[in-house]
DNA sequence: CTTGGAAAGTCAATAAGACTGACATAAGCT
DNA sequence: AGCTTATGTCAGTCTTATTGACTTTCCAAG
């Protein structure tokens, strides 16, 4: 109220300034979930199968152990889906190759036939939105995402081994 | 490939940048709920006791049906959880003024309290991004999230009746 | 080469949070 | 008086998660 060269940063900073961001925050991820989740219930598959299917495909040859770590899920929670997906014929396991112990998992091609469904659905609404609000404005929103990512929660991410072998 | 005048405008909307955008949601929408959680489980209260707490506070005055569309769940689901908090005294319930079969929400002090402490927590880790980045990202990230919002599913937003007694 | 521990899988029990369906009550509306 | 709406509740089910215990397989250090 007394300076005013603060004005700009200051405003964006107010509680209900932040208020409406944690409000945006809920409805656009029900949003951005709402599309997979209706091409999920006709496989009565849930958002776990399709978080699995995500990062098994975005880190094709990952173990079991990585996959439990990224998603913060317990090993019974995640068998439990994964088992589903094998049955189904959506994902392969093999025996690792460097340590036997390990399970490497892939997409088959009915794995990625649904994840690419999935993908694409999701990607669209990014799509549409990202169109709508340009280029600068996702260059916001992915930097305020970023920062907003709990680095101690996913830690997975930054010691990448050697998880890319069927990539690309 | 062959234009090179739309690059700008094509880069930031291929399916790899938009990859990354979904996975930085879904790891930003975790970080996002993960401080209120850890208080939450001091009280042996969910995820869907916070967001209750959230839009009764928004929202004060508000009716059930409201609340319902709102969260998008059933009459059950928020019972049980709505059961919780008024028993734990945490929100008053009246008998609406206008219509004596609705039932207004409006939250105790004790309401207030928890309410607050958890809007403290995951504001203050809205904000720290949203410092981080500063003003231009922020207004960016708002822009994308509105346009990822459905407004399918929320609408009740828009159709704002006279739910703002106690606020202000 | 034995042994401790890691990776994975499974069984069992439990819990939260959602759902559907059915039914009851009170109150508004016609 | 009769239909509808708002709310509440009972009962049953489902999904996704949890913890705990136990097993098999296998790596690696002693």
């Amino acid at each position: 109220m007394q300076e005013k060269q603060s004005n700009q940063e200051i405003l964006f900073l107010t509680d209900e300034q932040l208020r409406l961001g944690v409000e945006a925050m809920f409805f656009a991820y029900r949003g951005f979930t709402a599309d997979p989740d209706k091409i999920l219930e006709k496989y009565s598959y849930g958002r776990a199968h399709h978080r699995a299917l995500h990062f098994i495909n975005s880190y094709s040859g990952t173990t079991v152990n990585h996959l439990i770590n990224i998603l913060g899920v317990t090993k019974q929670s995640l068998n439990r889906v994964l088992r589903m997906l094998i049955d189904d014929g959506l994902v392969q396991v093999d025996i690792g190759r460097r340590d036997k112990r390990e399970r490497t998992l892939v997409l088959t091609l009915k794995g990625r036939v649904l994840e690419n469904e999935l993908s694409i659905v999701q990607r669209n609404r990014m799509r549409l939105a990202y169109k709508a609000a340009g280029p600068d404005a996702v260059a916001g929103f992915r930097t305020v995402l970023n920062y907003m990512i709990d680095s101690n929660l996913n830690n997975e991410e930054t010691d990448n081994k050697n998880y890319n072998e069927g990539r690309e």
